[in-house]
DNA sequence: TAAGTTTTTTAAACTTATTTAAAAAAATAG
DNA sequence: CTATTTTTTTAAATAAGTTTAAAAAACTTA
């Protein structure tokens, strides 16, 4: 925390990994969190560092109580190498991922296992700061339930969809308030806070723990009820100026188009988002021009969501077919111009958007090779998301890690 | 070179600075070319070494003959510091610009000076390798001229259009060949050889030398017979998997536009570059839509010429201003883009077009306000190249310094 | 012009981590 | 089951650069 260096109280009180503030111990124990136990010789590779020098500091990490020997790993016929990993209880990290219409909070040990049950609250995101408290108060009853002391908590990461600047921590869209919403977090909960936005928290979790890991271009589409992304650039997470980089979902698409809730028209996002399936849906439903959409939902144009739209295209519903195949049409063309600004390794496709790929992934792939140039979109790999819906809290319990480990 | 380790003769035939492979010597000595003589104090701040250790570098680069002493700089009162500097014969840089119809090529000192007059070989680029030996005997008569010993010359850095992978040496749009170009040249002149691409070489320049000096992240577009586009990332120059980043010209902007020589339709570059301005012109011209720009060229088509468009555009011509407003929009437009996913600090435009600044930088900027989020598209600075034509040949010759000084 | 101050340079002491070498532990071969 | 090999761990020696301190040079001020 900022403000340690200029306490006067006893050392006692700051937190745990604070103490073994050694940047060298730091990157063990980040390691360690990330991939797990490890030998000596698997650390001597990720720190640079020479054999005596990893043996000491792991050495001076037992002492302080923040790792412990595991055992023996396997040898190719010679002596087996020591196993070191985090102590379970060498911190906690607190993870918060903020939907559009639900909240939920799920907390992580020092060897990154999520030691909660699911915590979900249903709360609709507001433009406004309304919201805070009752997130506060939820993932304070988590923390209580779990008996976690305030000073084993790393900190708290928070994902939200929204214009995220994390170094400021502001929110240009949702919770604007007169000073950063972080700010406002952190002097809740008494512990560091850090806010990012669910795209890149969800690349940062490819590049760590998916489909990124060891890559160094790499673009993550998130495509949720917006369509977000999270650019990897030389293997880190880019965030631009002020950390909007990656506003794919407001491209602009269409001339005069539908218009935006961004306030301009026909962004990507008013054709190819999850909210655009979900209203062509219902247009077509109250036009009367999908019957088999109609019996999925009693004819209640409410009552639509993503799935019941992929469900009918199963069923054979020309109408959902050509929905999902012009909403591919259109993230097609989006990527080529990704693709060719960019250049990467690898695509990935994440979010709850996933659950209509089969119909949506041949199309991307045809406006791919209508609109970019083959030397670039014939080469271009381009994944779906194996991470899950626990990709954002993955990713911003990992930041939050780096955060606060990676100052001072 | 590669072989160096290999070698079996003294290390008299070894380039000088190849001699002092000591990274942080190499270090020095780079900085020393780009920034010009500095005191050792300048440099503790840019190679983070302590005061001795600079000392001891400098004394040692002294006694091998690549910097001098030149002279003490001013103190705010004290003993004033000893400046030092690369000698002038420690090592030259052989610049080659290839554009679309002229070759040109410079020779630098170890002090970034440029040592030779203009030398301009007139030559369209070809698809094939045939303008290699034209291109290799033009710039051995100059070398020749300046009696350059060749075993000091670092190195000979091409800049070209097309997409250029520098990592491996090929161009995959001109002097398409069996065997990387990089290679073919290198065989022929003997020295090691760097090609990049022309909007990255200058975008490099921007970042060494220009308005992109010590900024993180800058895009670079330059306004040619094309349209290029350099990204500036984290403050380094960012390739992609294939070194083809940065292909904003073919961003396809138009439904069913002009075919593009890419092959595709509606390309950016179609519309919104120097080639589509005098294409534009001609057509304006035969149509009679402008007695001006006729009476400018002698109503001859062929004479059109960017410059052409834009005296006629000065001296009040509307079709002229429209159709370099048409340019403005279209490029605004794709601004808007790159604007919303990199969130970049500054956008620098450069190259031949920016002889039209005054009538396109409006409607860029009235296409930002309509087609970019406010959030990003206010903040955004746009700047005007002042590094002039120089730009390329600055770039790839800096970019060739560090290719060779970075690597083992 | 001399004394004092500022800043650079040089020299010595100290830190830190690496390299080298030896010891210990566990697997494999005979 | 023992000897050999392989690999990790520990210990000592070495290397490299930093910190500290002192000396030298040049400017300021009285």
């Amino acid at each position: 925390m900022a403000f340690s260096s200029i306490k006067y109280s006893s050392d006692s009180d700051l937190n745990v990994v604070e103490q073994k503030n050694n940047l060298q111990k730091r990157k063990i124990i980040k390691h360690l969190f990330l991939y797990g136990a490890m030998t000596n010789t698997d650390l001597i590779g990720s720190v640079k560092l020479s054999t005596p020098k990893v043996i000491g500091l792991l050495n001076e990490l037992k002492n302080d109580g923040l790792i412990e020997e595991l055992g023996q790993g396997n040898s190719s016929g010679g002596r087996r190498p020591n196993l070191y990993g985090n102590k379970e209880d060498a911190f906690y990290i607190v993870g918060i991922s903020i939907n559009i219409y639900k909240t939920s909070v799920s907390i992580f040990n020092a060897k990154n296992q999520k030691i909660t049950e699911d915590h979900i609250l249903p709360l609709t995101i507001s433009y406004g700061t309304s919201i805070i408290d009752s997130i506060v108060e939820f993932t304070e009853s988590v923390i209580l339930e779990k008996q976690i002391p305030r000073e084993k908590i790393l900190g708290i990461g928070i994902e939200m969809p929204g214009m995220v600047d994390s170094a400021t921590g502001i929110n240009k869209t949702y919770m604007i308030s007169d000073r950063p919403v972080s700010e406002v977090f952190s002097e809740k909960f008494g512990v560091e806070v850090l806010i990012e936005n669910d795209a890149k928290a969800r690349a940062f979790a490819e590049l760590r723990f998916g489909a990124a890991h060891s890559k160094k271009n790499v673009l993550a589409i998130h495509l949720d009820w917006g369509i977000g992304l999270g650019i990897i650039v030389n293997g880190k997470l880019y965030k631009g100026r002020d950390g909007f980089a990656g506003e794919f979902g407001h491209l602009p698409m269409v001339d005069n188009g539908i218009l935006c809730k961004c306030g301009k028209q026909g962004c990507l996002e008013t054709i190819a988002s999850g909210t655009a399936i979900v209203r062509m849906a219902k247009e077509g439903l109250i036009a009367g021009r999908s019957a088999m959409l109609g019996n999925l939902v009693n004819d209640d144009p409410d009552k639509i969501e993503i799935r019941k739209v992929v469900q009918a295209a199963i069923m054979g519903d020309q109408f959902s077919i050509s929905v999902l195949a012009n909403v591919g049409h259109w993230l097609g063309k989006g990527m080529a111009y990704l693709i060719q600004i960019f250049n990467p390794e690898l695509i990935i496709l994440g979010g709850r958007m996933s659950e209509a790929n089969q119909f949506i992934l041949p199309p991307i792939q045809q406006s791919i090779q209508i609109f970019c140039n083959p030397e670039l979109g014939n080469e271009i790999e381009i994944k779906v998301s194996e991470l899950g819906s626990q990709a954002g809290i993955q990713g911003i319990s990992a930041l939050l890690l780096e955060y606060v480990l990676d100052k001072n």
